[in-house]
DNA sequence: TAATCGAATTGGACTGACCAATTTAACAAA
DNA sequence: TTTGTTAAATTGGTCAGTCCAATTCGATTA
């Protein structure tokens, strides 16, 4: 039987392909800058908006940097991310941002309510550890690191609920988060206003956890999230005042 | 201060932020077709040589997918999942399919409060077409087409609550929820001990979402899935009695 | 009623032109 | 020579128009 490989590609997509293999086998090297487009269009003998139409889709995904009046500039193919389109969306949409911190307590209020109820002695250990840990950074004046305890602790509460699936949730919202700070300190730091307040809370949090407290515990999670939650939107007011988006997400409210 | 994100945009930037933006707003539903693109390019003031160059962009992204003769469709962003080694996970141990269902419950409770507050009249209309669909699917005994119907109404509940990243989480568990269904046909019978009582739940859900009650439609779903995980549980010790899974699940409880 | 055909619609591609930012080289001044 | 300025060439960015190919959809026909 024959193996039909059928080629249907559009010239577009072949001239991306085509680019992209050249670049990451090392015909053109990082730093290199490819040839003029006229002269890329007449070597591969396509016009100049379908090879445009390649090169835009290369610059998204970050294999080459236009600049006008300089070149398409190879980049660096190491940096190229594997990363999923939607998290991209995510990181790029604020009001999906506020949508994130939305499921985020809706998952962590049910978390904190089934680890009151079903934590072990050992969950226990690790969640005042983790409290301890958070403690322990704060002097420390480094905002990466504090928002890294700070979710490991939230992490540890979540693995107390012992529901799989839902830590393993959180744990992909904690990890889309915490790269999200990393990006863009600024925002940490705008945040800190509100840092005694938030730090009750995780004592209060603990606590009830503690106790067994499955309601009290909800609610001072909810509180503490819609805390956050007004933070990330007072930050988005403070650096895009009368934006669109910014106004979508108070109109949710 | 500095933080100056300087808007320099070019014409192919902002065009493509911009139909992204709509698309995720959506302005440009799933399924849609976006306006040709000569017209397009013409309410965007630009050529439609930039306006091409922005949709390569989007449909390598994934957002629409070009046809040519036919048009520019929007795809559904949403039912791209996170390439997730949960699911997987979940099919090979059955302990956690009650911890499936907990979380099930978490999110679906939230999605109805959200779906109270914010379901368009759009999305109402939905809504209740999913649940005649539903009805309609009663008399055809066919457990299956059933189940994909009743999910299908906990969806567009699910949608109209405009969480992006919740309608995502509960499509994946949907999917898992069904898969799992058409493999063991015997636990929908046994489900149907308590249809009515489930489809008078329904009822009582769509109603309370139209009337935008949300507290009371996110406690008609908690006792919704309270029923199935009894349910659920009473199938798991007909099936399994004296099993130590099943003891663990009711030592939880 | 159903199938078929064709015109209109729509995306795919090409060409040539012009603009704007950058680079390069020529030139002038020190 | 070295440095600074300027003008021309280069190059990416954008646009308008034209034609091709696949699809759609309504009218026509069996």
């Amino acid at each position: 039987m024959i193996k039909k490989p059928i080629e249907n590609l559009s010239v577009t997509d072949a001239v991306t392909e085509k680019l992209e293999s050249m670049i990451v086998e090392g015909t053109f090297k990082p730093g290199d800058t490819l040839p003029p487009e006229r002269q890329l269009a007449r070597d591969f003998a396509v016009s100049r908006a379908s090879l445009r139409q390649a090169l835009s889709v290369l610059e998204y995904r970050g294999l080459i940097l236009s600049k006008q009046g300089g070149g398409n500039y190879v980049c660096d193919v190491v940096k190229k991310s594997f990363s999923d389109p939607l998290l991209d969306l995510i990181k790029r949409h604020h009001e999906l941002k506020f949508q994130v911190i939305e499921l985020r307590q809706t998952l962590e209020c049910s978390a904190a309510f089934y680890a009151a109820k079903r934590a072990t002695n050992e969950d226990r250990v690790i969640i005042r550890q983790r409290l301890n840990d958070l403690k322990a950074t704060v002097p420390m004046k480094n905002p990466v690191e504090e928002a890294r305890a700070d979710l490991e602790l939230h992490l540890a509460i979540a693995d107390a609920a012992h529901n799989v699936p839902l830590s393993l949730m959180l744990r992909n919202i904690y990890s889309l988060l915490l790269s999200e700070i990393e990006e863009n300190l600024s925002l940490v730091h705008q945040v800190n206003i509100n840092s005694e307040k938030l730090h009750g809370q995780h004592h209060e949090m603990v606590e009830l956890v503690m106790e067994g407290d499955s309601e009290g515990a909800r609610r001072v999670v909810r509180e503490h999230l819609e805390l956050i939650r007004d933070t990330f939107i007072k930050n988005a007011l403070v650096s895009e005042p009368s934006n669109d988006e910014t106004r979508a997400i108070l109109n949710q409210l």
